[in-house]
DNA sequence: AAACGATAGCCGAACAAGCCCCGAAGTGCA
DNA sequence: TGCACTTCGGGGCTTGTTCGGCTATCGTTT
């Protein structure tokens, strides 16, 4: 649904107000900022935009608007930065709790995510080097070829390229020429996770 | 679901306390610091605030309040992807107006921004390989060593890496074994701007 | 060209609900 | 028992809702 001058102006003024305080405008403070004499026209400026889709509202409630992702606004979402990971070597879990701005397209997937930061140059042959934050869709399992992060028994989690091979046996190939492929059968592999994104900052 | 103004700034109390010392404030502490002078206001508070998703509490319990993650949308910026790039090839425009959304910290520069995004392996021992998007800050100089997009007199324009030499001479690096660098005077560049992000989508 | 209908945008006033705060009494736990 | 949280009733204020009515614009029908 398309929008017109006025309701884009008013979709991108409650924008900018939600992102600068953390809480929308009272349809007073929407008036005001529009020399509106009276609130039933924002009333009905805002009716228009959740019909339309770009805003959410809860009944008679204070300040209750919430701007739903679209094409005139897409948003990034704050992913937990778990820890770090290397080749072979066990997710180092941070004890802060820091968090990666992602932009919200590559988390459409369901279920959870996380953040991942890339230790070495295990994976360089994947175009991800050290440094990289990866992005990580919580699943339990994988297609072929798809990146994962795969817990071994009792050696720790590593992230490798998955491909199932004959007879439930597992190939982890890593991302990098000098390190050999691991078979490992798939009762004695835990998959956590598949790596949908990355994020490099210069 | 959306705070109103007095639920935000008793969530920010929380989590700055929590921040601060690992446990949460007491009903009385909360109280005080809002000048309030019945606890019956904090616990009206307190229940919003779970009803809305925000905390969890357990009852009866003293500074027994948790701080869930909320979905905290952190701003995205939408740059335009003003075309493809390529080894020695012209960056080849789009006709069409696109975006790509890209989280704010990519973008903390002085300047304007933009995406391209990368067609072949041209810049393959950067680790940016078809697909990735590029985020560039415009600019019109660099530091050795950054990767830039360089206009070369009437050749179009390139991504390279950039090294100052002596006497005025620029080596322009590609990233790529097979191709070799390219020498050019000062005078006969144009940098369009400087490499400061990548983003690639699985 | 004129008439029509639909939609956008705006207003004022009456109304209803939620929000925010209070004091006081009650409850559960160490 | 004492401390911290809970519950209840209540009050003032803020905020959102609704209704009737107005003008303007645009595309379609007559």
């Amino acid at each position: 649904m398309a929008l017109t001058k006025r309701q884009r102006e008013i979709l991108t003024y409650l924008q900018d107000y939600a992102g600068d305080r953390g809480y929308a405008p009272s349809f007073e403070e929407i008036a005001a900022h529009f020399n509106y004499n009276s609130l039933a026209t924002v009333h009905e400026h805002l009716t228009n935009l959740e019909r339309k889709g770009y805003i959410r509202r809860s009944y008679n409630e204070s300040r209750a608007i919430e701007i739903l992702p679209s094409d005139v606004f897409s948003r990034a979402i704050d992913l937990p930065l778990l820890g770090t990971v290397a080749a072979g070597m066990p997710i180092e879990s941070l004890s802060y709790n820091e968090t990666v701005a992602v932009p919200q397209e590559l988390v459409s997937r369901s279920g959870e995510h996380y953040v991942l930061k890339v230790r070495g140059n295990s994976m360089i042959d994947e175009q991800i080097r050290d440094g990289d934050f990866v992005i990580v869709n919580e699943r339990r399992s994988a297609d072929n070829g798809e990146m994962v992060i795969a817990l071994l028994n009792n050696r720790g989690a590593t992230c490798k390229k998955f491909y199932r091979e004959r007879d439930g046996r597992i190939r982890l190939q890593p991302a990098n020429e000098t390190l050999s492929p691991m078979y490992v059968h798939e009762n004695d592999i835990a998959i956590q996770g598949v790596v949908v994104g990355v994020i490099r900052r210069y």
